[in-house]
RNA sequence: GCCCCCAUCGUCUAGAGGCCUAGGACGCCACCCUUUCAAGGUGGAGAUCACCGGUUCGAAUCCGGUUGGGGGUACCA
């Protein structure tokens, strides 16, 4: 049977690190075994669901490269796939439907308990040191005592008969798992008082009717899970297999979460992290290819994918590693892929300087390809790229006179040495301001004064850039342009003549 | 509390009875390269395979228990 699974976010908050990693693998399982991968939006939390939510999960999913074969879509365009519609508040007749037959069935029942009588029995039952579980109370109700609360304007529940027994599985990447309904927690609900149907209710109706064969979820699930297969069994659904992925941690080992982590993905995006770090870093989150091989694309990723070679313990988000992985990535990008993916983080940098006061000069498209063979070894993530090239784009920089002057050299030879540079920076020109030209009379000079290279060479970064550490010299200076080159090399003496 | 799951270097992991005096990667340290920073190269420190018992000629690998950790237990998903 041909496999179909898929990602059913919520869209209650931002697309989470775990959501997408939960993606991936249900991406990779699909690709891998040439099945169906469908993306469903489960929207009944009414109060908690935006639209807003709902765009940052889609756009986050596409930005991974996620695409799915079935599933709404973002701003309007239209939901594709034959199973639809993907929005779980589109498909509301469905559930009424579903409960209307468990209820005929009296697999379910209508529950008149308020909050109130919960809330005791709850409490009585901890007092006892009991598992909180549905009393069922109104289990067997009487046809006279539902009149008597309906007549009270009581709104019921709807609960689901868990019945007694267990219920066992072979999770793939768990194995057999056996859980009592015992432990269920008493009859559950499946619809609440106001109509809306519930989460576990609700992912089993679809799962059967978009004809699922994997789910494939968070471990947060498995002990729900028994909940489910017990639903699908009522509904006279097929049981799909279930597999269940370790959770992604926090450094504590607790599962990943906002307050102690980064989890919303757009926040990496927004780093400058790039796709094919991402998408790299999480498959090796609970999973590995059994090789010595770490690097692989998301193909690379869904050819080697294997299901049943996921891990069972859970795996701490490791900042580091991410940027390792992610600076491999940005090594193997081609100049027009770092060019387009760079320029908006250099623009947004330059866009703050300015908002803070300094003058800045906008790149070409001409500079911005110059600029990848200085930066590329050196950005672990796209952010970084202001903070390596934006003293070629501010039109001044500021530069401290303590920092012009090299640990082994005083300030006259500082300012003998600039001098001198300066001469030949401006003689240069002559010929070509390229990099080949500017180096060999720079450490001709050197040799002439019995200077060691590195002196000068650090004396003129500093000049120019307003740094000690920044891209090889010479290309930075020519990134420059030799008349800035001299105006910076001017204005770095007079600051150090300045100070004295 | 109750139920379920998990357990190899700080971290991600290889390992499916002898190939393991446990391999790789990140991070860390040193050296090389080098105009700074990176990148790259080489080397190093780092795991009594949570613990205890059992099975076996032989266990990181199988079984049981203990401990530790995590998850679930809503008119959230």
């Amino acid at each position: 049977m041909a496999v179909r699974c898929r990602i059913a976010p919520s869209p209650t908050g931002p697309l989470h690190i775990g959501t997408a990693r939960t993606a991936l693998f249900n991406y990779l399982f699909a690709r891998h075994e040439g099945g169906t991968f469908v993306l469903r939006l489960e929207d009944t939390d009414v109060a908690r669901s935006t639209v807003a939510f709902e765009r940052d999960i889609l756009d986050g999913l596409h930005w991974l490269g996620l695409e799915w074969d079935e599933g709404p879509e973002v701003a309007g365009q239209p939901a594709r796939g034959p199973y639809g519609p993907y929005r779980q508040m589109e498909r509301l007749p469905r559930y009424a439907e579903a409960a209307e037959r468990l209820l005929s069935q009296d697999r379910a029942y209508h529950c008149y308990c308020t909050p109130e009588e919960l809330a005791v029995d709850r409490a009585a039952q901890e007092a006892a040191h009991q598992a909180p579980h549905y009393v069922g109370r109104c289990a067997r109700l009487t046809a006279a005592e539902r009149r008597a609360h309906e007549a009270a304007g009581r709104a019921p529940v709807i609960r689901f008969r868990v019945g007694q027994g267990s219920v066992a599985f072979d999770d793939i990447v768990r194995g057999r798992v056996e859980i009592s309904t015992e432990a269920l927690g008493g009859d559950l609900i499946i619809v609440r008082s106001d109509g809306t149907p519930l989460y576990h209710f609700t992912v089993v109706v679809d799962d059967a009717s978009m004809a699922m064969t994997h789910v494939i979820r968070g471990e947060d699930h498995l002990s729900n899970t028994p909940k489910h297969i017990l639903l699908f069994r009522a509904l006279d659904a097929a049981v799909p297999a279930f597999a269940h992925l370790p959770l992604i941690l926090n450094p504590d080992r607790t599962k990943m979460s906002k307050r102690k982590s980064q989890t919303a993905m757009a926040d990496y995006i927004g780093q400058g992290f790039i796709q094919e770090g991402v998408v790299n870093f999480l498959a090796l989150l609970g999973w590995a290819s059994g090789t010595e091989e770490e690097l692989f694309t998301l193909d690379e990723l869904a050819d080697r994918f294997e299901l049943g070679a996921v891990h069972q313990g859970g795996a701490v988000f490791d900042r580091e590693r991410l940027e390792w992985l992610n600076g491999q990535w940005m090594r193997r990008l081609t100049t027009d892929q770092l060019v387009e993916r760079m320029a908006p983080f250099l623009a947004a940098d330059l866009d703050r300087l300015e908002a803070s006061g300094a003058a800045v000069r906008r790149p070409t498209d001409g500079q911005l390809r110059a600029l990848v063979p200085l930066v590329q070894e050196r950005l672990p993530i796209l952010g970084a790229i202001g903070s390596l090239v934006d003293f070629i784009f501010l039109e001044d920089v500021a530069v401290d006179p303590d920092l012009l002057v090299p640990k082994r050299w005083d300030r006259p030879t500082t300012l003998d040495g600039l001098t001198e540079a300066r001469r030949i920076v401006a003689d240069v020109g002559g010929v070509a301001f390229e990099a080949d030209e500017l180096e060999p009379p720079l450490r001709a000079l050197c040799d002439r004064r019995g200077w060691k290279a590195g002196d000068l060479f650090m004396a003129i970064r500093v000049a120019v850039t307003g740094r000690t550490t920044a891209p090889p010299l010479f290309d930075s200076l020519v990134a420059l342009g030799q008349e800035r080159t001299l105006a910076r090399i001017d204005a770095a003496r007079d600051a150090l003549v300045g100070s004295d």
